[in-house]
DNA sequence: TTGTAAGCGTTATCAC
DNA sequence: GTGATAACGCTTACAA
């Protein structure tokens, strides 16, 4: 017991006795078990963060700010990567639930993490949502003004002069695509450009999704004069199948995306991106949890959005425009 | 005890019992608590990953395989970003094994992590090593053939045509950057060229220190045709530099470097690099450690080094050779 | 200031 | 086939 009370600096031991018990714990490499302490405080000090991919440019930064968020808390993160795996997602919720982590950190996978998540949410279970909504889950959440980030990308590219404009991006389910599509619609309406659903492509939201959907552009009758593709590696996949078809960007079809990759902007300062800023979101995202977890957030539930930011480069022709007007 | 058997498939249980405590156990979202059945088993079902930073392009495939097969294991990984700072990485290390965590998979600050590292290998805690080598330290690790594979992009350099190559590096207490050095001496000896420690620049391997560095080196009297970085960031630091001076790579000057990031090189296939492969590199490490953990590794430490792949890009001026030839 | 007792939620062991 | 008991290593409450 004494021992327990040097261990959490806790008053009412002796300057001397706490001497003695600090060289034992030296000479023994003693360390508490954060099991056993866990177990009788009901607090593990541990929080979940689940993502799509690590290793994605986007995710990578929203894992380093979560766990350093956390870090400083006292917190240690366990990390997860879901491989947009709605059943491998189901499975981490549920064991970390097991792990008795005291909070959750997730990049949904989609609509459909509705069915674990809403378990969560009944238990009162601190939740965060991080870069998706997920209809039906009503809790704390940080994401990116989507709507008015592609809303502002697709009204460049018409400034640019393209009226033709290719949209890649998941299935209907995720948020994130329903509301840059949002965006990207009402720039066109706006515009009094009329909206064509043959140019909206679903895919997988992977390097080989925009492999695979730009050669599906490239195969159209009318080929738009420009891609927007809703992430970085979709992007990165329709850049790949330009080369190989030989299809110059921006010259032949222009190309911009969500998500900046800022070592890639200095190597090569192409792509024309909406950049988020991940790593302060997911800072915020960790920060709500953390007061969730602490109780003091109180009963109403908070959506904290960013504003994206348009960095215009070469990929959208800006330049060829601008060498045509001169 | 009825309940464990059933969650635990054991036998010993009649087909009745166990439907009636399934049915409760969904009723009830009962979740087995593991930080009770670790306490008891002594088996948290945990590894630590320790790394200098998650959202660097090389080590965020390393977060990737050694999560993913750690899982596929049954494990849970808890991620720790070490920031390079070796004051960081010990609480790191002090906490995790507070959590008991079952193993540590490491990618340590440098030589002096040795300190704490020492104290987990006399208690024959399962440990590997990743990326990096600490003297003192003997145990499981997986790294890159940084000897060969700097010898490898500095002969090619030489055939290129440079004869007077500046490398930043680490300080010196680095494994990475000491055996990348002697690689890049090795060749300079083999094809006679004199190796000269002023051409060596010392600095903090991301960013910023590429930054630096290569201000140094614009500033030097004799100018070297080529840089050689110890890793990616600092490349995308000269990089930087570079075009604020208005210096163009590779036509002034040629920079290659370690460490390849694929989605880059779709965008721009600019840089000559030496490729790891991060991912795979994770993968075993992870399971050299779960076979530490399980107790079937047998005594003998096994270090495993994969060749790295000299990839020749355009930053290395390998075309303006070509173009004088003709 | 120190120490004792009980209990956190599991599992190993043994009794029924 | 089922359940009682003890123990894992801590902390809370209380006693000495």
């Amino acid at each position: 017991m004494t021992v327990s009370r040097v261990v959490n600096d806790q008053r009412g031991v002796s300057a001397e006795t706490r001497k003695k018990i600090e060289k034992a714990i030296a000479e023994l490499d003693y360390a508490p078990s954060k099991l056993a302490s866990g177990l009788v405080s009901s607090k593990s000090r541990l929080i979940g963060l689940i993502v799509p991919d690590v290793s994605n440019p986007f995710f990578a930064p929203i894992v380093r700010g979560a766990e350093t968020a956390a870090r400083r808390a006292g917190y240690r993160m366990l990390l997860c990567n879901s491989e947009s795996d709605l059943r491998l997602e189901r499975e981490y919720v549920a064991d970390l639930v097991g792990h008795r982590v005291e909070g959750l950190l997730i990049a949904p996978v989609g609509d459909r993490s509705d069915a674990h998540l809403l378990k969560l949410q009944e238990a009162n279970f601190p939740l965060v949502l991080l870069d998706r909504h997920v209809p039906g889950i009503e809790c704390d959440s940080v994401t990116l003004d989507n709507v008015s980030g592609a809303r502002q990308m697709a009204a460049h590219l018409m400034a640019v002069g393209h009226r033709s404009i290719a949209f890649i991006t998941d299935a209907d389910d995720v948020s994130t695509g329903r509301e840059r599509r949002e965006g990207l619609q009402q720039a066109l309406a706006e515009a009094h450009i009329e909206f064509s659903e043959s140019l909206v492509l679903y895919s997988t939201t992977d390097q080989l999704g925009g492999y695979r959907s730009a050669q599906q552009i490239l195969n159209m009758q009318q080929r738009p004069t420009a891609i927007f593709t809703v992430n970085n590696m979709v992007a990165v996949g329709v850049m790949q199948a330009m080369r190989e078809a030989n299809v110059k960007v921006p010259d032949d079809i222009a190309l911009v995306c969500f998500d900046d990759v800022q070592h890639l902007a200095v190597i090569s300062p192409f792509l024309t991106v909406i950049d988020q800023p991940a790593e302060t979101m997911a800072n915020v995202a960790t920060q709500l949890l953390l007061e969730r977890i602490a109780g003091v957030a109180g009963k109403k539930r908070r959506n904290i959005s960013f504003p994206g930011k348009l960095i215009v480069r070469e990929s959208c022709g800006v330049r060829l425009l601008r060498k045509a007007q001169s």
